[in-house]
DNA sequence: GACATTTATTATCTTTTGTTAATTCCTTCT
DNA sequence: AGAAGGAATTAACAAAAGATAATAAATGTC
């Protein structure tokens, strides 16, 4: 492992701040940044022309999410990011992500796996509670695989995330409660 | 560009048929080889402890698959995969295709432009439509991104892959004809 | 602390989906 | 060609979800 390279990696990583209710992403926006939360929760959705805000997905710490729409699409973004809480973000852009680590073997395999699968992976396990569960089964495996998030974000996202609307998470929710009483 | 990695790389590409029927991974495997379509039609399908097989995604001409459970969840596969029509599929071991790929800086980039942001792009166009679509939506999008696969897999599918049931799907589908009537 | 706003729950009604089963249609196989 | 098996459609009913509105609870603000 070359350490240089690592290093060069490192000093291109920034680390931001953001309030509650700000933006980290805009919808419309062509940046490429990757951020990372060390600290808070940040939530991605979509202004659709008619119609309410659709929270797409919700971001606690440890975990990645970048401009999608402009890394892989070549488009803007879709979607908003917005903090919940106050949120502190490892933010490095992708273009100075991918010049680093491709110089270097071991490094680029590195950040493959740490970046690239963690994202797929997830993605993966999402499209799986779709295709095998009941809107109620992913329900319950979102406070399992989530439990941090569950008891600080607002159910009306958590409903978004999941596929269906508020109400219907309510229902879902003292549906569950009376079954256990 | 060092044409000598791409040539190795090439070597180790290999090009396979299977019949109709055939499966290309079994559920409880290991192996961790991509599969290129060149031509055919595969399914990927998971067989439930109790209950009927859910076919998970469709997967015709230039598409790619894996064994995405043990590429990066290290354990045995939760799906098969079988050759809905006799198929043509270039195939080529992970640990082959990460070893020469990372030698070469820009092979490195090249292949994981390829690869990795395929599969991602596709991965999370399919959680859109999810969280942003009805079913029957969803239906239609399907229509619109897959021509080539409606009218060649069985509708049971195909509802697998929208996450409803295959009655459900011909209801869509009867909706959709008396509308346009 | 009191008011305003947002969020969650509950209720009502309509639409859709799931489930099961019967029927029709289509393939496949000998 | 005819029989057999599988797939799609349709029907009937139960359960769940969407939509809308009213109410209750929780948050935020001054």
């Amino acid at each position: 492992m070359n350490f240089i390279h690592l290093l060069t990696l490192l000093r291109k990583v920034k680390i931001r701040s953001f309030k509650k209710g700000e933006l980290l992403i805009s919808e419309g926006c062509t940046k490429t940044e990757i951020f990372f939360i060390r600290k808070g929760l940040v939530r991605g959705f979509h202004t659709p022309s008619s119609g309410d805000e659709v929270t797409f997905q919700l971001y606690p710490e440890t975990y990645l999410f970048t401009n999608i729409h402009s890394l892989l699409f070549d488009g803007t973004s879709k979607f908003s990011y917005e903090a919940l809480e106050p949120t502190k973000a490892y933010v490095i852009d992708h273009a100075d992500f991918i010049k680093v680590t491709s110089q270097n073997a071991n490094l680029s395999e590195l950040s493959q796996k740490f970046m690239g699968k963690r994202v797929i992976r997830q993605a993966f396990q999402r499209i799986e509670s779709f295709v095998l569960l009941s809107p109620e089964e992913r329900y319950l495996k979102y406070v399992q695989d989530f439990p941090n998030v569950v008891n600080r974000a607002p159910d009306k996202y958590i409903a978004n995330v999941l596929g269906i609307t508020p109400v219907s998470l309510s229902r879902i929710r003292s549906r569950i409660a009376t079954r256990k009483a």
